[in-house]
DNA sequence: AAGATCTGCAACCGCATACCA
DNA sequence: ATGGTATGCGGTTGCAGATCT
């Protein structure tokens, strides 16, 4: 019943391949073709198994492999496909011809994965690995102190990701440096004080409040996240302009209030039914490719980060494809 | 110059699934 | 239907070369 073993482990050959051992492998397969891996090394003339000449084969000898670094667009895909995919490096490399599944891998983990590490995204979820608490502390130091800020007034129960809010933080920091008596004005305008004690002095802004207005959700469940009014799904590309605009991350800053977006049309524009219950640790699917900063430290890593967020799922991408 | 440490990559290991008798 | 092997895949390891101190 069954098959006969595979190979005699006993006295094989392991280790690195010597060229001899290539080119037998290369000439055997070029007369007689890949397959049958188990009797392969036995017709071939080589002690090794079955399983190390097919990988020596399909890592190393094939002439179709594509050698030498990653092109751009390669590294785009595989960031890409990884957001899809997870570790379905297979399933990579099959989008991506003349590279290897060990290749794709190894570069992952010992380029793309680092990078991503050091510009704050974790590169198993895509997302920034800033949490609540940590991203709150950045714009609590530019933000200032005092809770006064009333949360409930700029989203109400749906405080969770809104790429609009976000704009209006980042608007809202850049204009209190140029014009506290705007953002004064602003949040008057906007209610977004108690109304026993309308804000007179931004310092008084809470970064809690105004990190629950724009960052809650920030990392949790992006899947079906989209547009409501446009119908338009919102891609990394797009998430890309909202979050990290250009590469110094600035937003212009307006001369007077009634440049800024109010915050009803922030909570209106867009639809959160399908985020709003995710709790933040559950795990953020695969095919979440929401992948975005608001802060670099170098222009290397400014450039790194434009290069990793710029680009856009193909149309002919078809999750289903994977499946 | 030499030793220590880091980095990149080829190869191996073990598991899951497909396939066969 | 079942048991066992072949194959494919992802994670891990080990080594050689590069870089640092």
């Amino acid at each position: 019943m069954g098959r006969t073993p595979c190979c005699d482990k006993n006295g094989l050959k392991k280790g690195p391949w010597t060229p001899e051992e290539d080119l037998k492998l290369t000439t055997y397969i070029h007369i007689h073709g890949a397959g049958n891996w188990r009797t392969l090394p036995k017709n071939a003339g080589l002690q090794r198994c079955g399983k190390s000449c097919r990988l020596r084969w399909t890592n190393y000898l094939r002439p179709d492999i594509k050698r030498g670094r990653f092109s751009f667009e390669e590294e785009e895909t595989i960031i890409q496909l990884h957001s899809i995919l997870g570790n379905k490096w297979s399933a990579i490399a099959g989008r991506l011809p003349g590279r290897t599944d060990n290749e794709i891998k190894n570069y992952w983990n010992t380029h793309i994965r680092k990078r991503l590490l050091r510009n704050g995204i974790d590169p198993v979820t895509h997302a920034p690995r800033l949490d609540f608490l940590e991203l709150s502390s950045i714009l609590g130091s530019t933000l200032c102190s005092q809770s006064v800020l009333n949360v409930s007034n700029l989203l109400g129960a749906q405080a969770l990701l809104n790429p609009q809010l976000l704009i209006l933080a980042n608007t809202l920091m850049s204009l209190k440096q140029e014009n506290p008596e705007l953002v004064l004005q602003y949040l008057n305008q906007n209610q977004l004080c108690n109304s026993q004690a309308p804000v007179q002095d931004t310092s008084m802004i809470n970064q809690t409040g105004l990190m629950q207005a724009t960052g809650q959700g920030f990392s949790s469940n992006m899947t079906n996240l989209s547009y409501p009014n446009s119908q338009e799904n919102l891609t990394s590309s797009t998430l890309t302009n909202a979050f990290v605009g250009q590469p110094n991350s600035t937003v212009p800053i307006p001369t007077e209030t009634s440049n800024l977006p109010s915050l009803q049309d922030c909570n209106q524009n867009y639809s959160f039914d399908s985020v709003k219950s995710t709790p933040i640790s559950s795990p953020t699917p695969l095919h979440s490719s929401s992948t975005y900063m608001n802060s670099c430290s170098t222009n290397d890593e400014i450039e790194s980060f434009n290069s990793l967020f710029k680009f856009e799922i193909p149309e002919g991408l078809d999750i289903n494809d994977f499946m």
